[in-house]
DNA sequence: AGTGAAACGGAACGGAGACTCCGCTTGGCT
DNA sequence: AGCCAAGCGGAGTCTCCGTTCCGTTTCACT
């Protein structure tokens, strides 16, 4: 069948799957089919909207409902309602690393407030999967940790924030304005704002250490697993 | 039906309830048979226990078989799972608020680190009903919210917190702590200690005001309602 | 235009869990 | 001792929700 007497195109090569699937196995896979993608996209905006306003515990119908899809489709592109919120995570998590990385381009020291500044924001503004961001994806978890470890060192480099403050500070100082944020959303949607202040403010440098030991890097890992 | 030719001692009398159906309704309420109210404690201690264990998705049928009490008897104790959540809450905030009015006692400006010490640490160990700890029972709420806000008043006038520190910042502050030791407890039941003293440390008095404004009484108020 | 693999919708299934019902038991009173 | 309201156990009901199945439709390639 040598139609046009080449073949360099064969019907399974992989071209920059990156955008239509950006969660694709390694293996090798097809691009969706254009109705395919479409739907894959409102999936996600749909349970982006519906779980940001009903939290985790709404039904997957609501969401196939409000993409205007049936639960087939649903299910085809999303084969749990775990995988489909793990893809939002994964957006946030996506989005997050990228402000860790451009506010680690100021190295003045003032990157890690910055950075919990605008971190916090978006997060605020995609309250929907905050209750499993940071229990999923192991390997954008650890990448985030370490480029926040960087902010940090530049901070203390800098003396912007005290010396005995630890990685694992910073990611409980996130888990608080999540709490916040989770806790308030309803009534006072920027209520985190205030309370991210007095928490930069407990992170500033200060003559008295902390009394308490740190968590240890080994026991945050521990909640990824079993989390 | 004269039996014993007096009757003072209706057999609808009102005595002492308090102890036996710390919950019961304002009308008349006759005190539990013996038997009744010692499965009210075990139902009581037997939730504490599943909900601090695997939360409150546990079902009521762990509650029942960990009390050794079949569903009847949970169900004609408390008319709902959420009941049963609520005396939980009940208890835990019945505990806050005497632990609120002992440091009060102290009036030497230490009494709200005392507090907010002694109370992360007693919500630490009863972590089951902390996501309702404070979207119920309005009354007591509201009786804590203005103990807080007396310890606070007494520490800005010590100067040993921040002046531009409202009372809703320190609600905000438990909350805080509340989802790290929800986030934590598993494997790092201490964590919220450390956390608790960055909270500490950025209360403390300071040349710079804090940059957002305080959340309102009000909207912290509607939380209550529509939880 | 024709074809078939991929995708679609939504009814049906299965399991989990909150709650109810009812026949039996027991504490507390006379 | 005897009565009976109150209490008890736990099987059964009902509803909700994640997931699957399958007949129909649509894309994409020839």
């Amino acid at each position: 069948m040598p139609s046009s007497g080449c073949s360099p195109v064969a019907p399974w090569r992989v071209i920059s799957l990156s955008e239509v699937r950006p969660l694709a196995d390694p293996e090798v896979a097809r691009p969706l089919r254009k109705d395919a993608a479409r739907n894959r996209k409102r999936l996600l905006a749909a349970a982006g909207d519906v779980f940001d306003a009903q939290g985790l515990d709404a039904s997957v119908a609501d969401v196939a409902r409000a993409a205007g899809v049936g639960m087939g489709t649903l299910y085809r592109r999303f084969p749990t309602k775990e995988a489909l919120i793990d893809a939002l995570v994964h957006e946030v998590l996506e989005a997050t690393i990228e402000m860790a990385r451009e506010s680690a381009n100021r190295a003045d020291g003032t990157g890690l407030e910055d950075f919990l500044r605008k971190s916090s924001a978006f997060q605020a503004a995609h309250p929907g999967c905050l209750p499993k961001l940071w229990n999923t994806d192991h390997d954008m978890v650890k990448t985030a940790r370490s480029l926040i470890g960087e902010l940090l060192a530049d901070a203390q480099r800098q003396h912007k924030v005290r010396h005995d403050l630890t990685g694992t500070d910073v990611t409980l100082l996130m888990w608080s304005v999540r709490g916040i944020v989770e806790s308030t959303r309803s009534v006072a949607p920027t209520a985190w704002q205030r309370h991210l202040d007095v928490l930069l403010a407990g992170i500033r440098p200060s003559s008295e250490d902390l009394a308490h030991r740190p968590v240890t890097r080994k026991q945050l890992d521990a909640i990824l697993e079993h989390g």
